[in-house]
DNA sequence: TATATATATAGGAATATTTGCAGATGCGAT
DNA sequence: ATCGCATCTGCAAATATTCCTATATATATA
């Protein structure tokens, strides 16, 4: 009977990778830092990062399938917030790592150098 | 100037996702928990989860690029360990989370279920 | 009723990831 | 030097994800 021990112990890595890979997209984990102030609309959302409506529904609906957001509807709009606040618990663990290592930070200073040489910004864009 | 911070903004949220893509997968978190023990190589690691040695060096590598991992090498083994034990704290916050909310239990269950039930595969279903 | 707004979902093309396997590399012993 | 072992890397097919567009649904307002 140890197979089942086994296929529980898989199992659970499995919903656990299913989480991390909610985390796992530039643009969520933006909104969740957005939504530690508090509940937002779709609406805002995709105007305070400067996409489709569609896109912002898209990915809080991952967020939220995985149980990491919740909704609260008043009217038509649709309210998000996060649902744990362990969830901010576990972003500032990852924020201490980074901090810890500094994980990425040439490639990041170097990426964003290649990023403004390939597409320089004009003056006054935001 | 603005730019400049949103650049940077952006690209932190690109270095988190990457980091939290790096944990997105069941034998990497399985591989994770089993070094809370300790260090391993890349053989034991291989044995203990019944998968190819190239694999488990390929999910080690993974690991390694991200900085969640470092090794030693002593002879011709390579023993890997967690370079930082925030990254237990980040594990636990997540277990955390799902003892909170069972996030995906149902889910979870149902995959089992659907697992077992595999040999007979059923139309319309994912 | 019709119309506009807010959100959700379906479909598809482009892109990224996973997986297993073959070959390459490095190291110790003979 | 060759052999055996441990580890790493490259390749390609299968699979999954992202992002966009179009459409659907629900709600408020005129």
């Amino acid at each position: 009977m140890v197979w089942i021990l086994k296929a529980v112990r898989q199992q659970l890595s499995n919903f656990k990778a299913d989480f991390f890979k909610a985390l796992a997209h530039p643009l969520r984990i933006s909104i969740l830092d957005a939504l530690r102030l508090g509940e937002l609309t779709v609406n805002e959302i995709s105007q305070r990062f400067s996409i489709e409506p569609a896109n912002a529904s898209q990915q809080l609906a991952v967020l939220r399938n995985k149980g990491i957001v919740v909704t609260r509807k008043e009217g038509s709009n649709v309210y998000y917030s996060v649902s744990d606040s362990a969830i901010f618990k576990l972003l500032d663990a990852a924020r201490e790592i980074f901090n810890n290592h500094l994980i990425g930070v040439r490639g990041m200073l170097e990426e964003i150098r290649l990023e403004q040489a390939q597409t320089p910004k004009r003056r006054g864009e935001r």
